[in-house]
DNA sequence: CTGTGGCTAACCACT
DNA sequence: TTAGCCACAG
């Protein structure tokens, strides 16, 4: 419960409440220390000056860590308001927090252990006067931050297609990240945005101070500029964190990077914990540099490196490293482990997606039941991690075919979903009528009969007479500036505004009866309820869902201080299921199985991010490997597609180069699934069994036979056994090598069954299909441009 | 003022 | 393919 008003730290009682048994032993029960390895150790009791933790994945750098802070405890080097602790993630801060209390008996105890985002919060609410925003300044939310710029860059008369606000945003990001105000952007940088980034950017920052709000980079930013420009304030803080300690220091930013610093300048005891090969949030201004330099920034600092596996099997650890080792400029680290060598990573190659999907399917329902030569397994073991959000759609449509149960964890967010967004926005009225963008997001909605016209009038009235929206608004009203239904409704709204405000300060009614006489009276509810759409029950159900989570906060202010710094959604642990998602969503969590589809050249590595970093860009592509790979415990499965369905377009794609750099011995090679040669396709061109036999272009081919990747799977697949078709659905004829078949081929198509050529046009194959009865149907199959209802499965 | 159809651009990851 | 935007009609 992080409501900023009932914890302030800085009054929050220091006393640590040391259990029996260790006063007992006079503090001497160093319980936190059994089980540490020697390197762990080190870290742990390494009190002076800067320590570097090198922790390679899965090395138990948590344990350290928590262990660190216990350590810092028990020996009293520090009470627990004087470490601060920062990590990334609010599951971090929170998994630090349970283990922190579970290992020294005080579980309220740290005040100063959060993301770097919510300690940020809580400083600048103290300081918040010496930026120019209130104490109870608003923290914006990306879609306000965009509406915002929208208007900036309105205002300014630049056309918005070609210089989308939404571009713009990522600049001002960016410079935020490198903690640059606007009078800090260098000329270099002057081009930015047509020439006019800069100047958008101080409009801004002025509107933002006119709002009383910030974004989320300003969190940091603001803190940074007030340590700089006061040297009393920054004073306090250097004396009072006697100790500081950095998670994932290899995913921190300039800004961040800047406040750590200046922090640290007092009693210099940082201790980051990091691990360079796991950098993968270069394109939100990480800087893997502050993990390479860290031993300049510091000197004299001790670094430790945690080498020690404690999850994967040793073919894991080997195929990871194998990958990893093409990186330049690596700090270096060899993992090890006391354990098995396993089972190797197993690597198959498939015809497209939805093979893919499906054979990922068969494999877990296997694992499930355990006929795959292994003990079952559970569900809720097994993980698919994928590059990019859009690769889940194709395994939540087999899945549900199959009825297997999964979860997908990222997707959109639940406080990102409109209506939660919609009903936050009310809330936020309702504590603060100077919430102009709130204001502006529900004026109309539900529909009251107030559009673009009517929204003008209130802010022209508002804005001539120096005051927020909702005072515009009443005016309208009053002086009949808004007439018939439109004025009506607004007047309704005001209104409803008004006696809500008043509500909540009466404190008659809970808030969260507040809350749900808001969404009641604001016809927000009956909105959804009238509405038909099939998302609407389930709009519904989140507005409910979001009114009990009220209850856990004792006002709506601390609830909406919460929602606004929290990223991740809490995920229902008890129902046995699969867990899709993302790469970068798994970074710190660990499965006994994981899938790794979609390892294919241009999707992964991501073209985008070689083309807009280069080298680099492909690097942290590495990496990211790197991470999917060290999220196994026991069984982890790469795989990659040979034809992919891109904006509607199917694709030849290419084996990933990082396939290439698996080391064989850690491998085992899987025949291809979902190319079976059905007959005559077959036996008339051996090529068209395997890889890339959809190819009707020469250079295409080449482009695949040539590619690293299907030469490999090739050769070693030729070692194995020439795989049989499984089953009857397996087998496929490939419709699109035109070259292959000839007028008058018997074909066997998975939808449409048996059926002849016809004739061959060009790229297009006519075929009739005998399907039941006497009706024959004609299908055509274009080469490159098949719809997907074409396309052989 | 609102709803619709056609056009265009986007498809990467997230505190 | 799909989402978002704009112009236009009702």
């Amino acid at each position: 419960m992080s409501s900023f008003s009932d914890d302030d730290a800085f009054e929050a009682a220091a006393a640590p409440r040391v259990p029996l048994s260790q006063r007992a032993m006079g503090g001497f029960a160093q319980p936190y220390l059994e089980g540490l390895n020697p390197a762990q150790r080190e870290a742990v009791e390494a009190l002076n000056g800067p320590v570097l933790m090198l922790a390679g994945a899965g090395t138990g750098k948590t344990k350290a860590l928590t262990a660190r802070i216990a350590h810092l405890l028990a020996t009293r080097s520090a009470q627990p308001n004087e470490i601060l602790a920062v990590t990334f993630t609010n599951k971090a801060a929170r998994e630090m927090k349970t283990r922190v209390g579970a290992l020294t008996g005080h579980i309220e105890g740290m005040p100063w252990l959060g993301t770097f985002h919510a300690i940020c919060v809580k400083l600048l609410r103290r300081h918040a006067e010496l930026v120019g925003l209130k104490t109870n300044f608003t923290i914006l939310d990306t879609d306000d931050q965009l509406r915002l710029l929208k208007q900036q860059v309105a205002a300014a008369e630049i056309d918005d297609k070609r210089w989308p606000a939404r571009m713009l945003s990522g600049i001002i990001d960016g410079w935020k990240n490198k903690a640059w105000v606007p009078s800090q952007v260098p000329v270099a940088e002057s081009s930015a945005f047509d020439g006019k980034g800069i100047e958008l950017y101080a409009a801004y920052q002025q509107r933002l101070k006119d709002l009383n709000a910030c974004d989320f980079g300003d969190l940091l930013l603001h803190m940074v500029t007030i340590f700089q420009t006061h040297d009393g304030v920054l004073k306090e803080y250097q004396e009072r964190f006697k100790y500081i300690l950095v998670d994932e220091y290899q995913d921190t930013n300039v800004a961040q990077y800047m406040w750590l610093r200046l922090l640290a300048q007092g009693h210099k005891n940082i201790c980051c914990v990091g691990d360079d090969d796991q950098s993968i949030y270069g394109w939100r201004g990480a800087e893997v540099g502050n993990i390479l330099r860290f031993e300049k920034d510091f000197p004299g600092a001790t670094v430790v490196r945690l080498e020690q596996n404690y999850r994967s099997t040793g073919h894991i650890l080997g195929a990871a490293a194998g990958v990893i080792a093409a990186n330049k400029g690596r700090l270096g680290k060899t993992l090890f482990t006391d354990g098995d060598d396993g089972e190797q990573v197993r690597l198959i190659g498939h015809w497209d997606g939805e093979t893919e999907a499906r054979w990922i399917g068969e494999e877990i329902e296997a694992m499930q039941r355990g006929t795959r030569g292994i003990d079952p397994m559970a569900l809720n073991d097994m993980a698919i991690l994928v590059r990019a959000s859009h690769q889940m759609r194709a395994f939540e449509d087999r899945f549900l075919t199959i009825g297997l149960p999964y979860r997908v964890i990222g997707g959109p967010r639940f406080y990102e979903r409109m209506e939660i967004r919609d009903a936050m926005a009310y809330f936020r009225l309702a504590v603060s009528q100077d919430d102009d963008l709130a204001f502006e997001r529900i004026v109309n909605t539900p529909k009251r009969g107030l559009g673009d016209k009517a929204v003008q009038t209130i802010q022209t009235t508002a804005r001539t007479n120096g005051v927020n929206l909702v005072e515009g608004a009443r005016l309208c009203v009053e002086g009949g500036l808004i007439k018939g239904k439109g004025g009506a409704a607004l007047r309704e709204l005001v209104q409803g505004l008004d006696r809500w405000f008043a509500q909540l300060r009466a404190e008659a009614d809970t808030h969260v009866e507040v809350a749900e006489m808001i969404l009641d009276e604001s016809g927000y509810t009956t909105f959804w309820q009238n509405d038909k759409t099939p998302e609407a029950p389930g709009r519904l159900e989140n507005l409910k869902e979001l009114v009990k989570a009220l209850e856990n906060f004792e006002n709506l202010q601390g609830f909406l201080e919460h929602v606004s710094l929290i990223m991740d959604n809490a995920q229902d642990e008890q129902d046995d299921k699969v867990t899709i998602m993302t790469l970068h969503a798994a970074k710190g969590l660990e499965f006994p199985a994981v899938f790794l589809p979609g390892w294919e050249d241009g999707l992964f590595p991501s073209q985008r991010s070689m083309d807009e970093s280069g080298l680099k860009g492909l690097e942290e592509e590495r990496r990211l490997a790197y991470v999917g790979i060290t999220r196994a415990e026991q069984h982890c499965c790469i795989s990659f597609a040979a034809n992919r369905l891109v904006y509607g377009q199917w694709q030849s794609q290419m084996a990933s180069r990082f396939i290439d750099e698996l080391p064989e011995d850690h491998v085992e090679v899987l025949t291809a699934s979902g190319l079976y040669g059905g007959g005559m396709s077959a036996a008339a061109n051996p090529a068209s069994v395997g890889m890339g036999s959809h190819l009707h272009d020469k250079a295409a081919s080449a482009d695949v036979y040539n590619s690293p990747g299907w030469r490999r799977l090739q050769s070693r697949s030729q070692q194995r056994p020439v795989a049989q078709p499984q089953e009857s659905r397996n087998m496929v004829i490939d419709m699109t090598a035109s070259s292959s078949h000839t007028v008058g081929d018997r074909v066997f198509h998975q939808k449409f069954g048996y059926g002849e050529v016809m004739e061959i046009e060009g790229d297009k194959l006519v075929i009739e299909f005998d399907k039941a009865g006497e009706k024959k149907v004609v299908a055509k199959f274009v080469v490159g441009s098949a719809q997907a209802d074409d396309v052989p499965f």
